[in-house]
DNA sequence: ACTTCTCTCTACCAATTGGTAGAGGATCGT
DNA sequence: ACGATCCTCTACCAATTGGTAGAGAGAAGT
């Protein structure tokens, strides 16, 4: 058994919750996809708020463990940046579910908003002084940090995710595609980002 | 009878959809927030699915009429670039939902995906050559203008739409907070798209 | 052999879902 | 006065929803 029950519902529910969403995905359908019974999976969890739950915490401890690791090491200026949006951007490639989470969650009527809050309210702070640093120190654009964090998020996330507004621009999704939509991402952070 | 049965079945299904979502919202709960029966609904419309796509079809050309007329105009350059931005967000400030009924519908799982395309690729191409010009004459920073397209729809998307990440952030989501983020906005984008 | 614990199952259930059938009341042109 | 059309209603329905109750299998400790 290389994955416990428990691994494999949380992962089946990722996929669904950060695709489907939250109302779509039915607890029957889950369990289909898995091969068991729906009282298994509520065996595992009391409910299916709780998957979500669990979901949310799992994804977004992997999410903020990837800002971590770049953090640490400490790079400045407009290369750190590029080094997250990469970073950010394979996460994107490998597990699309993750980012898709992230979307369903921070929708409007989101129960589980506040949680996943407390996870990244951390390297939100963190993001908010590195830019603040980097502005004082010349190395980056003086602007407001706060709604400079809120751009940059929103180009990012949304670059990273909408493959269907993607699709609709006929812009190619393939693996070549996103390395082109990363490129030119970075080129245009680093054009609204250098100091002049 | 200042608004007819049906009309006003669109408008709160647009709101319903906008912010709960398709498979969130319920015809009988619909029913319950206008005062009438479910079956009154379906007497107008001859399914869920069909609600969601007449919403669809009125949202996307109200989008677009928004485009058209800022088009019509003729501004060149990043005046242009700033007047568009600017009207989304009064679009996305008096009327939410419609831009989150678009991220309903950009949702990788959509079935009414290609019917909003139909709408707004005109418009897509539309500003695709509107950005080639700009950079062909001078007047914006070459790059390629579909990708550059990409990252504006999602700055501006995210930034007018993003309102509990916003929260999580700390930003005020008051009027006041919309006139600063659109102006910190317009800097961000300004920044990144003039010509060196 | 016996109990205990872990896990997955069958069998249900009440509530809600989208949707059908058709009655009844207006308002209309004739 | 008449049927026709438009609109909203009551009455149902089969399917699906999330969730409960509890049986039974297997392994582990005693």
């Amino acid at each position: 058994m290389a994955e416990s029950t428990r691994e494999r519902i949380l992962d089946a529910a990722l996929r669904a919750f950060g695709t489907e969403g939250f109302a779509a995905t039915s607890l029957d359908a889950l369990a289909t996809e898995l091969g068991i019974r729906k009282q298994t999976i509520l065996y595992y969890f009391p409910s299916k708020q709780a998957i979500f739950e669990a979901v949310v915490d799992r994804a977004a401890s992997d999410l903020v463990k990837v800002f971590e690791e770049q953090a640490a090491r400490g790079i400045g200026g407009l290369d750190q940046v590029e080094a997250i949006v990469k970073r950010v951007f394979r996460l994107a490639v490998r597990r699309p579910q993750l980012l898709g989470l992230i979307r369903e969650v921070t929708r409007p009527g989101s129960l589980s908003i506040d949680r996943l809050s407390a996870h990244t309210a951390p390297i939100f702070d963190r993001a908010r002084d590195f830019l603040q640093r980097e502005m004082d120190a010349g190395r980056m654009r003086p602007s407001d940090p706060e709604m400079l964090l809120l751009s940059l998020y929103s180009t990012v996330v949304g670059v990273a995710t909408e493959l269907e507004v993607q699709r609709a621009m006929g812009i190619s999704d393939s693996l070549r595609g996103a390395v082109a939509r990363r490129q030119e991402l970075i080129r245009f952070l680093r054009a609204a980002l250098e100091p002049v």
